[in-house]
DNA sequence: CAGCTGATTTCCT
DNA sequence: GGAAATCAGCTGG
């Protein structure tokens, strides 16, 4: 490497000597179904030890607080979702399914919980890190494809190892590690993606409103996929076993 | 390709 | 005790 004539320099769009472009946090304080497909085409980048992987997002949900059922915050404030209550800006990040991490954009002046899902989105840089990230902790693993690499919410928590450490990081402050830039589509003088919205993925409750928003035709959107309730997880399959008591 | 299942923790009733 | 803003591996058609 060259050292100082390119360092994090391979995108032009950084005025010279001017601040790292990151959104305003007056972006974040609007309503989420006004900022969700803004937020389409924007960079969230995570820079770590490792390196830096940036993802250009193709994929997003929105959700409100108190009047939508299928948010984390319409039950009110826990220690788990506490970040949504407070200033936008903010990721709010979340475990789920004992495994899975997912990540928000926190919405709406303090006080009103408010938050983007970020489903999916395409690896823009380093690539080879966030490939590294997806395959690790996996036996036989076979190579991921360009484009699944953060199609879905979990596997871009992966790419990007994101994970609870980082709930509450400030992504409207250049000097954090996770950190989101303005959308590099517009303006850009070429064709601008059009912008499709249909109901959210894997929700029991208010699973009719089209609240998704997603880069039409783009191959890293994650596939649709409606809630469906499961089987119970054993059934009965020993008749004399009718004692289900007997776990204490 | 559609459908099912295990993994595994946090939160809520 | 059970569901959850999920994913990967496997099965069968």
């Amino acid at each position: 490497m060259t050292g100082s004539d390119r360092a994090a320099g391979t995108r032009a769009d950084r005025p010279a000597g001017g601040p790292v472009p990151v959104l305003p946090r007056a972006f974040f304080a609007a309503h989420a179904l006004e900022v969700a497909p803004g937020l389409l085409g924007c960079v969230l980048e995570h820079e770590t030890g490792e390196g830096l992987v940036a993802v250009m997002l193709t994929e997003v949900e929105a959700y409100e607080g108190a009047a939508d059922p299928a948010s984390h915050a319409f039950r009110g404030r826990t220690s788990r979702n506490a970040v949504m209550f407070g200033e936008p800006g903010h990721a709010y990040v979340y475990f789920t399914y004992g495994m899975h991490f997912c990540v928000n954009m926190v919405c709406q002046p303090a006080g009103t919980a408010s938050a983007v899902l970020l489903r999916a989105g395409r690896v823009t840089d380093g690539i080879p890190l966030a490939e590294a990230r997806r395959v690790a902790g996996r036996n036989g693993a076979r190579p991921v494809a360009e484009h699944d690499l953060a199609r879905g919410p979990a596997r871009l928590c992966q790419a990007l190892a994101i994970d609870r450490r980082l709930d509450g990081a400030d992504v409207c402050d250049p000097a954090s590690p996770l950190r989101i830039r303005p959308s590099v589509r517009a303006g850009s003088g070429g064709a601008v993606p059009d912008v499709s919205q249909g109901p959210r993925v894997g929700i029991s409750a208010a699973a009719d409103r089209p609240w998704r928003f997603w880069l039409t035709g783009d191959p890293t959107v994650s596939p649709y996929r409606p809630y469906v309730p499961r089987a119970r997880p054993k059934p009965v399959s020993s008749p004399a076993a009718e004692d289900e008591t007997m776990r204490g």
